[in-house]
DNA sequence: TCACGGAATATTTTT
DNA sequence: TATTCCGTGA
């Protein structure tokens, strides 16, 4: 294969060679020549063989690998499909331009930021910086006695983001989606604009200005647009039924060259439009592109025929959608089960009895997982789960770069590359015994005031033992001849003391920072690895870290958004009541609702082998004092001979009561 | 002004 | 579960 020269010969070649192990459908994607193609690819139905064969193809034909642009949602995703294309091909695949949207959009701002009117050097939030610039805002705010505090921090930060996601203002954005904060929606512009202005003093980009000051780059300035759009042959993307309508923008500007881009994606999975996604992206598609080719994958290699049956049922009630139906070559299988428990812990300990019993029989843990709606639904189960010796692991939830310990030695090596990022300040000062809220300000402003970088930590006039081990930190660092392996160190020394005041847990968080400095090795540059931190951070969630080692097989944990594009031999589905699954946030919209209904159905088509659903007869809603005690909507009318119902009572859960 | 403790609260969270 | 907020006492 590689050593192919002549391009007739090649193309006909690589027509059997890439043709072998796909379907008709999937060869039609992978050949599909030039202009814009769409595929709907059902659950499970080899999207992404069907995308790196394509990768691999193009690159065999003697596409320059760095002419393809493979944009996907995660930068694992992209990672793995670029491996499978090298293992499919050669070491030429991993040349290819790969990554996510926002890494994209990173690039190409640093590379043109002057003709947007930014400065290169723009430092990157995450969510719990941004949060934390917004929170400062908010205390500084100063709101006359009596009134209503303004929102968390944590809601102003969701506001403005589904704001810029969805190229709303924010008011707009509280009239519709937060009415109950309607009083105080000029109080929380006003808080918008300073955050906008306090982001454009430090050189800060949030995660949503990435995407939108890379599309008003590629949208004002058409030289830019030329030259990035003439520098990408071939795009593909993926999971397009997730991106946003800033996301599709950008796609279209892209392609102002060459209009060759694939998409793939399935709307029946579209699950983050709370988060400004836009579904109507994938069906718009061939709008946007009318001489688009739409070429649907609906044949599912990954479940029995009975839970794709159940699956079928679940998705033709979306109001909206490519229709396809799903059908398999595998036969046999058993019908999903729907069980109504007496209550959450009777519902916790038929879940636990039954992996038992599965692990018994030889299922793996690892190929068992329980999903829920939101994160909290599992609490109970955990202790279950604890009580029986069974290990699992949640997945979602907190990242590794997320947790406190690693954000705090983060804060330190920020200050250096930019000396006067605020929120990074603030946070090293308020670890110092004795500073708080208050004492930070001060400090920040008299560095600020001293103009002359780190070194303005020196010029303070102040007695406190605290800060004067930073003073000795920063004095012992000299960005210019150290390593930043080296400044880490440093750092980490300097940190521990706290780190063992602050957790009880600290030597599992001391092997973090371990590991963070075995990472920062790999770096010759601090600004580098900082970006890195934010945009790509080490695929590892809180917990896992080191422990990974000990054990290998276990019970998975998950909530159902986390749970996209993966699939286990047996699926339990809990809380399966109405008013938790779909949500009663969900119930007075109709669009939320057809969102909730996909989140079903992601749920339910992520099973191989066994899926079974489960709920508490009853449980009572404090938010809205409501007693829930229906099953779900989307199972409850689902007929016997697909759907197997039962109830469990006491007896279930008396071995455990006492 | 800070630190601490207890109470209240909570949808989902690829970047 | 874990995070955030708020009141209290030093």
């Amino acid at each position: 294969m590689q050593k192919l020269s002549d391009k007739n010969c090649l193309g006909h070649a690589s027509a059997s060679r890439w043709g072998e192990a796909l379907n008709d459908a999937q060869r039609a994607a992978v050949h599909h020549a030039d202009g814009p193609l769409l595929v709907i690819a059902g659950a499970g139905s080899g999207k992404t063989r069907t995308l790196t064969h394509r990768v691999a193809r193009l690159v065999a034909e003697g596409v320059h690998p760095a002419a393809i642009l493979l944009l996907t949602f995660t930068r694992k995703a992209s990672q793995e499909m670029l491996q499978r294309a090298t293992r499919l091909l050669d070491q030429r695949c991993e040349r290819v331009s790969g990554g996510t949207f926002h890494s994209f959009a990173n690039l190409k701002l640093r590379q043109y930021a002057a003709h947007v009117g930014l400065s290169a050097d723009f430092a990157i939030l995450d969510r719990t910086d941004a949060e934390a610039l917004i929170g400062l805002i908010r205390k500084e705010s100063d709101r006359a006695a009596g009134q209503r505090p303004l929102p968390r921090k944590n809601t102003l930060a969701d506001i403005f983001s589904r704001a810029a996601n969805k190229v709303r203002s924010v008011e707009d954005v509280i009239l519709s989606d937060y009415v109950h904060l309607s009083e105080q929606a000029d109080a929380i512009v006003t808080l918008f604009e300073y955050y906008a202005q306090r982001k454009r003093e430090h050189h800060f980009l949030d995660y949503d200005d990435l995407l939108v000051w890379f599309q008003r780059l590629l949208q004002d300035s058409s030289e830019v647009r030329r030259r990035i759009s003439a520098s990408y042959r071939y795009i593909m993307v993926d999971e397009y039924q997730d991106t946003n309508r800033i996301q599709a923008d950008i796609l279209y500007h892209l392609t102002d060259t060459n209009h060759n881009i694939m998409v793939v994606g399935d709307d029946s999975q579209s699950i983050y439009a709370f988060r400004g996604a836009n579904f109507r992206n994938i069906i718009d598609f061939p709008k946007l592109f009318p001489e688009a080719r739409v070429i649907g994958l609906e044949e599912n290699y990954r479940s029995t025929q009975p839970i794709l049956n159940l699956t079928n049922i679940v998705i033709e009630r979306a109001r909206e959608k490519y229709s396809k139906h799903l059908f398999t070559r595998k036969s046999g299988g058993a019908l999903p089960e729907l069980i109504e428990a007496e209550d959450e812990n009777t519902q916790s300990v038929y879940v636990v009895e039954q992996i038992q019993n599965l692990t018994a029989r030889g299922v793996r843990l690892e190929q068992i997982a329980v999903l829920f709606r939101a994160g909290f639904h599992s609490f109970d189960l955990e202790i279950e789960l604890s009580r029986q010796g069974i290990p699992f692991i949640k997945v979602g939830g907190f990242k590794f770069t997320e947790s406190a310990h690693i954000k705090d030695v983060l804060a330190h090596l920020r200050v250096i590359t930019n000396p006067y990022d605020r929120i990074s300040w603030y946070r090293i000062l308020q670890l110092i015994e004795k500073v708080g809220p208050r004492g930070a300000q001060r400090i920040y402003e008299s560095i600020l005031a001293a103009g002359a970088g780190v070194n303005g930590l020196f010029a303070l006039k102040l007695k406190n033992a605290g800060v004067e081990r930073l003073r000795e930190l920063y004095r012992s660092i000299h960005a210019k001849e150290m390593a930043p392996a080296e400044m880490g160190g440093a750092v980490v020394h300097y940190y521990l003391p706290i780190l063992k005041q602050l957790f009880d847990d600290h030597p599992k968080r001391a092997k973090d920072l371990e590991q963070l400095l075995g990472i920062l090795e790999r770096y010759r540059r601090l600004e580098h690895f900082l970006t890195d931190m934010a945009l790509e951070p080490p695929n590892i969630s809180a917990e896992e870290t080191l422990f990974t080692d000990e054990i290998q097989d276990r019970l998975v944990l998950s909530t159902i958004h986390s749970a996209k594009g993966l699939e286990w031999q047996c699926v339990f589905v809990i809380w399966a009541l109405d008013g938790r699954f779909p949500s009663l946030y969900a119930m007075t919209n109709e669009e939320d609702m057809e969102e909730e209904l996909r989140l079903m159905y992601v749920a339910a088509t992520r099973a191989r082998e066994s899926l079974c659903f489960t709920y508490p007869r009853q449980a009572y809603d404090r938010s809205q004092g409501i007693l829930l005690n229906r099953p779900s909507r989307f199972i409850d009318m689902i007929p016997d001979d697909i759907l197997t119902k039962r109830s469990i009572g006491f007896c279930g859960a008396s071995q455990l009561r006492w």
